[in-house]
DNA sequence: TGAGTTACTGACCGTTCGGTCAGTTGACTG
DNA sequence: CAGTCAACTGACCGAACGGTCAGTAACTCA
């Protein structure tokens, strides 16, 4: 503890930074097209651009490089999933917020969006990349829906159904149309797809 | 060719029968546990009761045993569902016999399903086990709501919505309950929950 | 009983791959 | 320009694992 924290970053910072970035996005591309076993650390620098010693400088192991891909993109998704929700009103409003955000990001972020839902699917398998959070991230995000829900109810908006069973799915069915649109199924505009969707699920929970 | 193809099963085949369904199941019981890329053939075999040897003398490859064990529960579970919609005559009759027969059949193959639903979640990233004719299946029961609701339209039952994406909606639904329990984000009767799934849906997509 | 046959075994092989570390590079300093 | 040091490299290591096959056990039948 001899000097003052530096305030600016350093160079050094900024580098850092830098190569984690690097790297966290070649090894997003290599994991969405190969899953998580299929993928090599070998692959991985390759794609980033750097050798494989280079790539254990900046993440302790492959795991942890999957964790971290997975984690932010996840975060970021949340987030925006929060603000667009809360940013409008009606319950109405808020189930096409949620359901149109997930499509749109889902389009913006595909490799992201595949090792997401691959890792979904692995959970029940292996229960969870155990300590990632990840079952926790998922199901705040049903909470989202569940909060507004209850509220709506509250209003007279929607019928009497269990909150967070409805939550469920919405959420379903929302993941199942953005799998559909990862795989190809789908072809229709966003739009479109946001509008029967939320028409579907509206029709579903309202109170008339 | 020179004796006759003999009618009865011989002591061989019957054992024979024995191995592959012996292999078969222990594979489905460590497949379901660890994944496929998780499960060793060595384990496989412990489980089986057998050595390593002797998988292959049943199997070509470890990633033979994995489809056969997916192809195994895949085609009964295709049959029972498509005998249980058409063993009924109305639409909402179908949804739920739709419904009902994938939760029921997940509380009794709890192993099979787990495989299933990581395939599919895999299906993202690698695009699904090549040649499995996996999507196929998936398509086709998808198709069989999809036939039911044309049907169910034309009798005046269900508004004019896109059946395909309905059925795709249906299934969605059907799956996420599914996964739900299979994690264990679940804890009420089977019944109630096909009650509150096909409520849900009928809402959605009858014409009033 | 023993010769022949079939089912089974598990040590072994080759490869792949996550992770390491001694060595190289090149920027900066005095 | 020599010296220092942090960033980077890639050959290397050991473990894990899918798959093989020479050898053994067990059963059949004359």
């Amino acid at each position: 503890m001899i000097s003052e924290t530096p305030q600016r970053r350093t160079k050094r910072d900024v580098l850092a930074e830098f190569r984690h970035a690097e790297i966290l996005a070649a090894a997003r591309g290599v994991f969405a097209e190969k899953g998580f076993a299929g993928a090599s650390v070998d692959e991985i620098a390759q794609a980033a651009g750097v050798a494989k010693g280079t790539i254990y400088l900046y993440y302790p192991s492959k795991r942890d490089i999957y964790l971290a891909a997975l984690r932010e993109g996840l975060s970021a998704l949340a987030a925006k999933t929060q603000e667009k929700v809360w940013g409008v009103e009606s319950l109405h409003d808020k189930i096409r917020a949620y359901v149109e955000t997930k499509l749109r990001y889902c389009d913006e972020h595909r490799d992201f969006f595949k090792i997401y839902f691959a890792e979904l699917g692995n959970m029940v398998t292996q229960h969870a990349t155990p300590d990632s959070g990840f079952e926790k991230v998922f199901l705040d995000q049903v909470a989202l829906l569940e909060d507004a829900i209850c509220q709506g109810r509250s209003l007279g908006d929607a019928r009497d159904l269990p909150a967070r069973y409805v939550a469920f799915a919405i959420a379903n069915l929302t993941r199942g149309a953005v799998t559909q649109r990862l795989v190809g199924w789908t072809e229709g505009s966003i739009e479109r797809e946001v509008e029967l969707l939320v028409d579907l699920a509206w029709k579903g929970i309202s109170s008339q």
